[in-house]
DNA sequence: CTAGATGCTCGACCGAGGTCTAGGTCAACG
DNA sequence: CGTTGACCTAGACCTCGGTCGAGCATCTAG
């Protein structure tokens, strides 16, 4: 057992983020990572609680939907250091109002699914005939 | 201008739907039409209003989430005609079940985003130290 | 008659986001 | 000592859902 803390292998990461060591290997290329990943005397990739705090994040961003190029914005404006966090800010608030506004549309989506379930249990209620969908 | 009904054009139904001809014409390739397109004399495609709501729905299901071999199996149940109507509703169920589940894991995402949004509103209000993010 | 829409088929192409393979290095275990 | 397991790189491959283009037919307007 190493000391459970702070200096990961990409493997522990893995388990940690759920997220897969070829993931995490791509999102390092594409530059999703924030901190830069240091490497042990063999060239092995060496993560910190921090990297995996990032990363918990980022699973986060792409679970909502954003798309890794508006991460890596985001991730480039973290490791250029303070001084652009209205920046940051701004990118925050304006993936939010995409979720919201996706919430809304999954919403409406619901209510219209609602509605043909409502019809098909109507009709297979009183086993009759109701206005569902039948080939015309 | 022809009768503005029942009787559309691919390029009419492009324009009530916002599917595009080309999308349209994938679909009714991967089976997600539930009628069948008829043609006119020169092998065009005629759609009925019936067709058009269907697609309605369907974009629908696509919006919410569900993917093109779904509704393929849900067309093709409606195509089989009456008698499978609880099979239908079972796929519409277990649809539901998903996009309720997705608004939930939007709504969770929404909060983590909130956090980090105050976390920056406050850090910008007070201008000093806050706990927010910084490369380590 | 000719040009411009609109439609057709078939098949190529695209972007997003992974996921997997081949071939190699290294340390530890039995 | 050999093998096992975790890691490395570079690059191929995959799915999904479109999107586009070439080449052709047909109708309509000017």
């Amino acid at each position: 057992m190493t000391a459970a803390s702070s200096e990961l292998t990409i493997g522990q990461v893995s388990a940690r983020t759920g997220l897969g060591v070829h993931t995490l290997r791509l999102y390092e290329r594409e530059g999703l990572l924030a901190g830069e990943v240091r490497r042990d005397g063999r060239g092995r990739r060496v993560y910190s609680a921090w990297d995996v705090e990032w990363l918990e994040y980022c699973t986060r961003f792409r679970a909502s939907g954003m798309p890794l190029v508006t991460i890596r914005r985001f991730a480039e404006l973290v490791r250029q250091g303070p001084g652009n966090e209205h920046i940051r800010l701004g990118l925050l608030h304006e993936h939010r109002d995409l979720v919201v506004e996706r919430i809304a549309e999954l919403t409406t989506c619901l209510e219209v699914i609602g509605f043909k379930i409502d019809m098909y249990e109507k009709h297979l209620a009183q086993d009759g005939t109701g206005d569902l969908w039948s080939p015309p």
